[in-house]
DNA sequence: TAATACAGGAGCAAG
DNA sequence: CTTGCTCCTGTATTA
């Protein structure tokens, strides 16, 4: 069984891999075999890239809803090539050029110029927000590794069998209804998700119970909402506080300049950009000091300062 | 080897 | 508006 694969033109200071799908945006890609691969949308996406070429393959089930997984056999997507493109091409945001974007920093910011070159290709994904709301939520007091562990496992325990490939098999995330209705509070807790037990399982619950207000968390893409509004709305969700919406906003609702102020941006703030942000109060980010940093990593890198923040956040992360 | 410190956000109560 | 504590687990450091 060998996948069939497609290419695009994109260099790696475009797109690179081996850093974007390591950086906390996004935390169920695995690399087997020099192979990225997650699901998307109930299909299995396969990414690999060369020195100017993006390659993607994908696997689909045959069958729509998957109880009797041992008779499913592994499908190519050959005649829906143009679907996985589109959706490859939404997720991984291609329609947007980091180069150009890269360069528009570097001129405003004498810091970034120096330093963004070793991280040349991080992009910002454009993931499902419901996905993103529930990873963030986990995200809290944690860290990428078991925050990935937490991912994989609410998928394998309350996801759908999508197909086995290279002796993985690979589940889909687990819709609202899927969480609510299959998992508990005290099943979450088992599988080690601590006191975030209670929210994600809450927050499954509100979504599934109301399909408008899910419809309302998909709509809030929508350019008719500002960056205040998506912001609001997020923070109704249990376990959702200032700096989990912004990461949902920015990486699942193109809420472009948001930047979330996490321990690493305090961290990188007091010391590349320092001056007015060392004096005040040293342990915690006080609400005011959080909003205040927020305007000013907008008003120095501009529209797209978020993007910009993804950059700065892989160089202070230490990729194991 | 076992106890301890620390890292990492949200939420709540009190100052 | 700010401060301090609790929640839970994994890793690093110390006795």
């Amino acid at each position: 069984m060998n996948l069939v694969w497609h290419s695009i033109n994109l260099p790696p200071n475009e797109i690179y891999l081996d850093k974007l799908l390591r950086c906390g945006q996004a935390f169920r890609w695995v690399k087997n075999n020099n192979i990225w691969s997650s699901t998307l949308n109930n299909r299995v996406v396969f990414l690999r890239q060369t020195e100017d070429q993006l390659e993607y393959a994908s696997l689909t089930s045959s069958q729509k809803n998957s109880s009797n997984i041992k008779k499913l056999q592994p499908k190519l997507e050959e005649d829906t090539q143009d679907d996985v493109l589109g959706l490859i091409s939404n997720y991984l945001n291609l329609q947007i050029s980091i180069v150009q974007l890269y360069k528009d920093w570097a001129s405003k910011d004498a810091h970034f110029a120096k330093v963004s070159a070793a991280f040349a290709g991080i992009r910002m994904l454009q993931q499902d927000p419901w996905e993103t709301l529930i990873s963030f939520i986990c995200s809290s007091n944690n860290n990428v590794k078991r925050i990935s562990k937490m991912c994989h496992a609410l998928c394998l325990e309350y996801g759908d069998f999508i197909v086995e490939y290279a002796g993985t098999k690979y589940y889909s995330f687990p819709t609202p209804v899927q969480l609510a209705s299959r998992a508990s509070e005290a099943s979450l807790r088992e599988l080690g998700f601590g006191y975030r037990a209670r929210y994600v399982y809450e927050t499954a619950q509100m979504l599934a119970d109301d399909k408008a207000l899910f419809m309302q968390l998909h709509s809030m893409r929508s350019s008719s909402f500002t960056d205040e509004q998506v912001h609001e709305f997020l923070l109704q969700f249990k376990g959702v506080g200032p700096k989990v919406a912004d990461c949902v906003a920015l990486m699942s609702l193109n809420r472009h300049s948001l930047v979330p102020i996490d321990t690493h941006v305090l961290q990188f703030a007091r010391r590349d950009y320092s001056y007015k942000f060392r004096g005040r109060s040293n342990a915690t980010l006080s609400s005011a000091m959080y909003v205040d940093m927020k305007r000013f990593f907008v008003d120095k890198w501009g529209s797209y300062a978020g993007w910009a923040h993804s950059v700065l956040f892989t160089r202070d992360l230490k990729l194991e």
